[in-house]
DNA sequence: AACACGCCCTGCGCGC
DNA sequence: TGCGCGCAGGGCGTGT
């Protein structure tokens, strides 16, 4: 499924190929994905001014012009790519956004959990969607091993459970939580603030190194919906916990266990994160 | 405020 | 072989 690393990759690739373009037409398969598609909003926004940038919030990628924004979220199976025209449409081709030179950007969403909505300039901050989100991991400015901190003293939730939580800080979901705790040696049952400011230093470098390890295994391409495996093309991250149960740990060969934390899978070395 | 839980949806793997 | 069931999960909304 498509997580931060992805989203950013995926931004990367849509801002180099949008950026001072205009969109010749926008049209929709469907009227709805989780929630009515603000259809013609949408189509103003991105056909009467070119694309003047790219940017990436959590997992929604956001693109602008100068009379609004389209934010887009990939929920669980959502695809963006950029296809000839004359390329057959994938089944759950929902929305087709067209470029002069005639290649268009599909969005694909086979189990409909993703999003496209409309955002105004004026509430580009206040957005429901966009407002209650936590910090972005991976932006300079952040002192991420403090905000955790900071924000788990009253947590008396499971860590893991509480990494997962995006008005927290977004873009780590369930694997990059697993991944990330096994990296820290951290039991990702125990309660967030039972953890020391000395742990959530630790958690949040690996966070860090995680996420931008898997950036630069390089997430999916634009063209190629599918690579030469007959994978949709996300990123061949080498991990170390998640979807292992019953392997050995790739520190002390322990079985991986895996567990259910708020009906999601999480997956720990029994010996490694007590 | 904190937090548990339901819901949305389709593809796929598994068991019979 | 074929069918049906259960699981996978991000994030918002609701209830406690």
């Amino acid at each position: 499924m498509p997580e931060l690393p992805e989203v950013e990759t995926l931004v990367r690739g849509v801002r180099q190929e949008l950026v001072g373009k205009s969109f010749v037409s926008v049209s929709f398969l469907r009227a709805d994905i989780r929630e009515p598609i603000p259809t013609l909003r949408l189509k103003q926004i991105l056909t009467s001014q070119p694309v003047h940038s790219v940017t990436r919030r959590g997992k929604y990628m956001l693109i602008h012009t100068s009379q609004g924004s389209m934010g887009v979220h990939l929920g669980m199976s959502g695809k963006f790519v950029l296809s000839a025209s004359s390329q057959e449409r994938l089944p759950h081709t929902h929305a087709v956004f067209e470029l002069v030179d005639g290649r268009q950007f599909r969005f694909i969403d086979p189990r409909r959990f993703g999003r496209l909505f409309s955002i105004e300039c004026e509430e580009l901050n206040e957005h429901p969607f966009l407002s209650k989100l936590g910090v972005e991991p991976l932006n300079d400015d952040v002192n991420l091993a403090k905000h955790l901190f900071q924000s788990s003293r009253s947590k008396s939730q499971a860590v893991k459970v509480f990494l997962m939580d995006s008005s927290v800080v977004v873009g780590v979901g369930n694997i990059y939580a697993s991944e990330s705790l096994w990296r820290a040696k951290i039991n990702p049952h125990v309660s967030a603030k039972q953890l020391t400011s000395k742990m959530y230093t630790n958690l949040a470098r690996q966070i860090i190194k995680v996420l931008s390890e898997a950036i630069l295994a390089g997430g999916t391409t634009l063209k190629d919906y599918r690579n030469k495996d007959g994978n949709p093309g996300y990123f061949q991250l080498n991990l170390a916990v998640y979807g292992r149960e019953a392997k050995p740990c790739r520190k002390c060969a322990a079985m991986i266990v895996k567990t259910t934390q708020a009906a999601r899978s999480t997956y720990q070395c029994p010996i490694c994160q007590k």
